[in-house]
DNA sequence: TTACTCATGTAACAAGTTACATGATTTA
DNA sequence: TAAATCATGTAACTTGTTACATGAGTAA
């Protein structure tokens, strides 16, 4: 009876299951490119937890006969089950998350008033680029990573309407 | 040249400051009731916070002379300072954050179907009723909560959007 | 041959979690 | 007076971060 998997467990298992990362290596560097994922790719938690997760069974890993040492990835029976599990978590994936502008949100109302009209300007012009930037890349994107970024979009266009509705309403 | 605050540290002296936290108490409460904010409030976080934050001149602690020895908070102008900067990072604002709906997205479509189906129903049924419970609570909270809780909301909604439109989609 | 990328891993550190310990005050 | 709440804090643990170390393959 093992605690359930963590979020960035979780994301492990569905980069080598759903999106055919078969590296350590592979899994680090799609963390790293995502925008729509928030870990940074360090390889002192995707190594530590890969190992973690061979060792409780849930991924196999084959290692290659070539000199350069580098092992296959994929998931056993039970890693599938649990992936499922994690998947299909609906008490987490309704949870708010740690969304570093809603923790701001209420508190920009008492920013000196300058500062408060430049920060709405700022945050406004921010989500705008972000936005394009998430549209011109959207169709070099696999099915898993386009939900994301759709998601992502989603967001960032909800809290440029509420930035635009503060600017109008000041 | 000190590193710029975490995230609680800035919620910390926020709930402080803007929201009239006197204690560490308080502001231990003040996380774990918040369903906009995604901290437990566990002692082993927000004391080593206080105590950090306090030491490096940002919160003056002032014992009360009683038996129980509670300290009244509040932000030294460096206190005030610091927070405002953290307050009008525009670059961690605009951060998508750690969201676990998004972070699954990709991942329903592969659920055996049966499965699936029921995993968004589960969804729409869940945000339903946080939006519910969201709009009943409301009017009882103060206005760095409030507008917390609109975005919150706002976010509940485009999810519930999102998963209907899956739903009307098989 | 120099530099970049592929590839794996460890060490020191940071910052969160739960669980526990302690004691005062208030309320049923 | 028993239980709940107010109040502070530590200890063991987990898991993330950056920085470093090592080495093979590839392209300029």
């Amino acid at each position: 009876m093992e605690k359930s998997l963590t979020e960035l467990e979780g994301a492990v298992l569905s980069e080598i299951h759903h999106r055919g990362k078969a590296t350590a290596f592979a899994v680090r560097r799609a963390f790293q490119v995502s925008p729509s994922v928030e870990w940074s790719g360090s390889a002192g938690a995707v190594y530590p937890a890969i190992k973690r997760l061979t060792s409780n069974g849930l991924i196999r890993s084959e290692t290659q006969n070539t000199a350069r040492k580098t092992s296959h990835l994929s998931l056993t029976p039970l890693g599938i089950a649990l992936l499922d599990d994690w998947v299909a978590d609906i008490g987490r994936a309704v949870g708010v998350g740690l969304d570093p502008f809603r923790l701001r949100s209420g508190l920009w109302a008492h920013l000196p008033t300058e500062r408060r009209q430049t920060a709405f300007l700022a945050l406004r012009d921010a989500l705008v680029s972000q936005i394009a930037e998430a549209e011109a890349y959207h169709a070099t994107l696999d099915a898993v990573e386009q939900r994301r970024t759709e998601l992502a979009m989603i967001l960032q266009r909800a809290r440029l309407q509420w930035v635009e509705r503060e600017l109008s309403a000041q």
